[in-house]
DNA sequence: CGGAATAATGAATGCCGTTCATTTTGTGGC
DNA sequence: GCCACAAAATGAACGGCATTCATTATTCCG
């Protein structure tokens, strides 16, 4: 236990290294749960490691480097244990559900996804690897493996978009008069099931859709 | 043809109105046209419009909004015509793909939708009702019409991210022995067609999988 | 006709990511 | 063992951003 240090660091190269990657991350996890994505500042992770925001830079060229490595690590709380032990179609589906669940919480970062690519990202690679084996054993065909993630993905990724919608998003207000098919649909919607869980009925629904889809092409593909 | 007017104008309320919301909403897709969305600034746009970046804030309460019109009048790009032509099926197909494209050029609306609420946004009822139309005509359910369109636009907005990644993102770079399976399936698939249309086709496939899944949804409905 | 709402200007604010000069310390080659 | 250089911190500064405020001029309404 060594005692807080309220005095300041003086200036200069510290006698051992104050920061590193794994604590810029850290601590930046740590943020982001305290006080969301909004909080995500370079000065008030710098607060929390006890630095000057610019000795941030020593470490990462950007705040969008930062993010990548935040983006490696929730990668890696995505399960993907299921394709070890179950048949792909199933395995899928645990896989999606826990991946939405995962970037419902870390929304501002599937932007971020989409354009960056994979090169340094160990969580992430780790993640594709064991699903790229999960097809594979499942009898899909090499090339059809990558293709068909990123078709998923990018439902996932909408959907977990969604998850952060208010409820109330199709609500239209003075103009439903003029919309009366939409506006009908939109309340016998509303009427089946709490509206808690619409983004989940429409995950559930896309997802089987999806996966029934893409069994009946494996199914062509092989005969 | 008025003569322009280099003499600034003068503080006070001008005789003729310069801004409204159609003329700001306006010169915001010129400047996103011109410089993208990075250069869709508050000052960039007042200085579009030759006014005063303060001027702004008399008829949109913030940037956010601002987003809002754009977004409402980018909706209206998409092709919803299949809908009044076509069987339910190839109608999705048809206005998914222009969905698809028109979004994929305004990528960084898409985070901005998933929360806005579409009260007093016209345009987007406008074509959430013909969708809803074609479902209803084509034998859906009431009550399921809104979580399937759901389901879809998750989809498509994830598509529409990923048309923007760059070709290169799956390269695993020095990390690639450590993870052979993804890496072999990532090198087959882009010995397939050329990596422009990588995008192109994961969202080919996704989307006939999701129509096939849908069309087996309704038939089981029917019955 | 007069007062209130409206719509412009221009200055100012505060936050943000980032850069730079400076200082101190560790490290690798002679 | 010394010395030059790289590395890692501080703190001041910068430019850009969305937004707010006081001020001014004009229109609209009763």
């Amino acid at each position: 236990m060594t005692a807080p240090s309220p005095e300041p660091r003086r200036a200069g190269r510290p006698p051992r290294s104050v920061l590193s990657k794994d604590r810029i991350t850290g601590a930046a996890l740590d943020l982001i749960a305290a006080e969301g994505y909004e909080g995500l500042t370079m000065s008030g992770l710098a607060r929390r490691l006890r630095v000057a925001p610019s000795a941030l830079y020593n470490h990462a060229g950007s705040k969008q480097e930062v993010l990548g490595w935040v983006q490696d690590h929730v990668m890696t709380m995505v399960d993907v244990s299921a394709f070890s032990r179950e048949a792909w179609d199933d395995a899928v589906r645990q896989w999606a559900w826990s991946y939405r669940e995962v970037f419902a919480r870390h929304a501002p970062l599937v932007p971020v996804i989409a354009v960056m690519p994979v090169t340094d990202a160990a969580g992430t690679l780790g993640m594709y690897e064991e699903v790229a084996r999960g097809f594979l054993a499942g009898g899909w065909p090499e090339e059809r493996i990558v293709p068909t993630i990123v078709a998923l993905e990018s439902f996932i990724y909408g959907s977990a978009l969604d998850v952060a919608a208010p409820r109330d998003i199709f609500d239209s207000g003075s103009l439903g008069d003029r919309f009366p098919v939409f506006t009908a649909a939109v309340h016998s919607a509303s009427g089946a099931g709490d509206a808690d869980s619409a983004a989940d009925a429409a995950f559930h629904l896309g997802l089987d859709s999806m996966i029934t889809g893409l069994r009946a092409q494996l199914a062509a593909y092989s005969s």
